[in-house]
DNA sequence: GAGTTTGAAACT
DNA sequence: CAGTTTCAAACTC
């Protein structure tokens, strides 16, 4: 697969400077620039491939791999669809409560009709992927001008490349996150690491939507079969679109949380505007985006009106949605919480530190995301939430766009790790590939249901007998997880952790991978080479904590020798994974390097590498760092909004926050603040490394679940 | 798909 | 904390 696709990205390039395509695309947009940069935050990942190229050659060629990678995390995504619907609905509820219903009948509901979209996706070849790959993400360019996807990609390339020495010049901070995210975007494992926004950025851009295991390739059908139809019916321009509402929702959703606990006010009048521009955003595309960026125009209104409308139909367009929503709904967890505590933070963090120039401040992560809007999309997504949150109807909206964000946080974890996600597909990767768990005792109230692990509902996919980790039971299920908790407060942990030892900072780096298995394993046969060994599963090095016998964990061995990462990867995507699915996950000490400099590419490439993805998209285990605040939002929202990573990747979390929060979080709240203060180290923009790695802390910090659990407890 | 292996989770 | 049982995933065929 990789091969094929970096041929395919090969021609691309090297077509778009012929690439008639560009031209013509710039002489029907009048605001080229932001033609090119939406082209640029639609394709940033896609196109990454042609990034890097820019910075260095040499890493592209690593990346590539991961950036396909990604790419089809990306578009696999139907789950976004799930999220713009979520948000169409949580706006028509606004309106009228129409949508809104049960939150759990939701969840079903929309897995249900999902479903119907989501059997072509699995099927789906990985050409198709390609296809949708570059469909979906240039959707929003493609849309109108170009109907072949592969034509499109080029042009989309020859602006990226184009338009992103401009923009990192021009645009300093923003680039900078732009610029990072691109990076970033080519490699998930740095987004995990370096940047929250890059990572929200780009699962939500592009790829948020499917389940996670599904994803790996679905999204070219999703983009195909949605993007026409939708296309015809709803928007036009949109086609994408729904994908990027659904990230938006997601985001938004994320945000809206955290406003509540945190800071409602801010939000909420600004923030449903906002959230309109977001919407807008995701409809009108990238062209707001590169308006405001280049112009740092606010815009407002208008787009805001459009997306309303569009968003209907979006909604009425999820069909395609449904599938993702499928495999959605497993998603749907606390790792949503911890994102969107995360968010939340580097949220709060741009408005402080922004000010009135918010706009531009935001700009930056934005870029990431989208390139302005994402600012917007911030704000919006802040509002949003909260909006919903707020109003009745939001619960069940809410519940929605949780379970998107879920995805989408689920895709970014997985996209992080995934390089090798396609593989899941394998044959009937569809269905199963949204499978979760098979319990028939334990009633999915035991950690040994990984749903319930990994703080999510169980949902259509699982095959569970008496399952009574259902929103249904959702007190019953908070009461379990209190108990379970009560015994070991990290259980519902993420279980990898980064460890920072030794170093620290920054960026210096260390080690390459430093996480490790929060217990260690005590393998006794598997030699740590299966995916028995929870280490080896999470793609991390045995560690001394590990007590495992005839230690031969290729990402290292508890001592010291550390395998290639690469090998690991190459075994695990094709090799280990027989069935194609690996886990492992991504733990980026230095994204910043990658992003700022392609320099290192060896390293660069391995750390990328070292995450991997599992195949197929079930729930993410304890390995994903699951939602922060459960308790909070079991009690008010959902409760296990959790958003699943689609595999199991692990989730490094800082070993120090880890603790802390811990102990500290008294209170979902207690918990944010404490993100606060790392985002305020994050806040530096200039430090562009620094607050991603700050931002990565975070988020590491705040997937725990334990986090918002401790609270609960004495 | 059934059956086996495996090591974590749960229990004592 | 160790030993045993239970459990569901990972793996094998
Ligand atoms: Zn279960
Ligand atoms: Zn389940
Ligand atoms: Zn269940
Ligand atoms: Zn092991
Ligand atoms: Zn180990
Ligand atoms: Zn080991």
């Amino acid at each position: 697969m990789d091969t094929p696709e970096r041929t395919q990205i090969a021609t691309p390039l090297s077509k778009f400077e012929d690439s008639p395509v560009f031209n013509y695309i710039n002489s029907l947009s009048p605001i080229k620039p932001v033609k090119s940069v939406h082209f640029t935050q639609t394709f940033s990942a896609l196109s990454f491939a042609s990034l890097p190229s820019v910075f260095t050659s040499p890493h592209v060629s690593n990346l590539k791999d991961s950036r396909f990678l990604r790419r089809h995390q990306f578009s696999d995504p139907s789950k976004p669809e799930l999220n713009s619907e979520d948000a169409k609905k949580a706006e028509t509820n606004e309106g009228n409560s129409n949508a809104t219903q049960n939150p759990q009948t939701d969840f079903n509901s929309n897995s249900v009709p999902d479903t119907s979209i989501v059997p072509p996706n699995g099927s789906s070849n990985l050409e198709s992927r390609k296809l949708s790959y570059e469909s979906v993400s240039p959707d929003t360019i493609n849309t109108n001008k170009i109907d072949n996807p592969s034509s499109s990609i080029v042009p989309f390339v020859n602006n990226h490349s184009q338009n992103n020495p401009m923009r990192i010049e021009s645009d300093i901070e923003g680039m900078d996150s732009l610029h990072n995210k691109e990076v970033s975007g080519c490699d998930w494992d740095s987004l995990i690491d370096a940047s929250d926004l890059l990572n929200f950025d780009s699962p939500s851009d592009t790829i948020p939507y499917k389940c996670p295991g599904q994803t790996t390739f679905d999204p070219k059908p999703e983009a195909n079969n949605d993007n026409p139809s939708e296309k015809n019916e709803g928007r036009k321009g949109v086609p994408e679109n729904p994908v990027m509402l659904a990230s938006t929702s997601l985001n938004n959703f994320e945000v809206a949380e955290l406003a509540d606990d945190m800071d409602n006010e801010v939000g909420s009048n600004l923030f449903r505007g906002m959230r309109r521009r977001c919407l807008v955003f995701e409809m009108m595309g990238s062209r707001r985006k590169h308006m405001e960026d280049i112009s740092n125009v606010s815009d407002s209104n208008e787009t805001v009106i459009p997306n309303d409308n569009s968003l209907i139909p979006m909604r009425t367009g999820n069909g395609n949605g449904n599938e993702s929503s499928r495999c959605i709904l497993p998603g749907i967890g606390l790792h949503l919480n911890a994102l969107a505590s995360t968010l939340v933070d580097q949220k709060v963090v741009k408005h402080e530190s922004s000010g009135s120039g918010g706009q531009l401040i935001i700009a930056p992560p934005s870029a990431a995301y989208h390139s302005i809007p994402s600012g917007q999309d911030l704000v919006t997504t802040m509002a949003d939430a909260p909006s919903l949150e707020n109003d009745q109807n939001g619960v069940t909206v809410t519940e929605d766009v949780s379970k998107a964000l879920g995805f989408v946080i689920n895709e970014e974890l997985s996209q992080g790790s995934p390089r090798k996600k396609r593989r899941r597909m394998e044959h009937a990767g569809e269905n199963e590939a949204c499978k979760r768990c098979n319990c028939k005792k334990s009633k999915c109230l035991k950690l040994y249901c990984e749903c319930f692990a990994a703080g999510v509902y169980c949902v259509e996919p699982c095959s569970c007998q008496e399952c009574f980790n259902k929103p249904i039971h959702e007190d019953t299920v908070l009461q379990t997880r209190k108990q379970i908790e009560s015994r070991n407060p990290l259980a519902f942990a993420p279980k990898v952790i980064k460890t920072s030892d030794s170093m620290q900072e920054d960026e210096s780096s260390n080690t390459p991978a430093s996480a490790r298995h929060k217990r260690g394993c005590n393998c006794k046969k598997s030699g740590c080479l299966k995916k028995y060994c929870e280490c080896f599963q999470g793609g991390v090095g045995c560690s001394i904590n590990c007590r495992c016998e005839g230690c031969k964990n290729t990402f290292g061995r508890k001592d010291g020798s550390e395998m290639d990462p690469e090998m690991n990867v190459v075994d695990e995507c094709e090799g280990i994974g027989t069935d194609g699915r690996f886990q492992k996950m991504a733990i980026h000490h230095e994204v910043d390097t990658v992003s700022a400099t392609p320099a290192t590419p060896s390293r660069f490439g391995r750390q990328s590498i070292s995450m991997i993805s599992s195949s197929k998209g079930k729930p993410p285990r304890s390995f994903l760092a699951i939602g922060s605040s459960s308790s909070q939002r079991f009690g008010k929202l959902n409760p296990f909004k959790v958003g699943v990573k689609t595999d199991k990747q692990l989730q490094t979390v800082g070993e120090d926050k880890i603790p802390e929060i811990l102990e500290e979080n008294g209170s979902p709240i207690s918990g944010v603040k404490s993100c606060s203060p790392n985002s305020k180290r994050v806040s530096p923009p200039h430090s562009g490394l620094g607050q991603r790695s700050s931002r990565k802390l975070i988020l590491q910090s705040i997937p725990s679940f334990p986090c918002l659990t401790p609270n609960s407890k004495p």
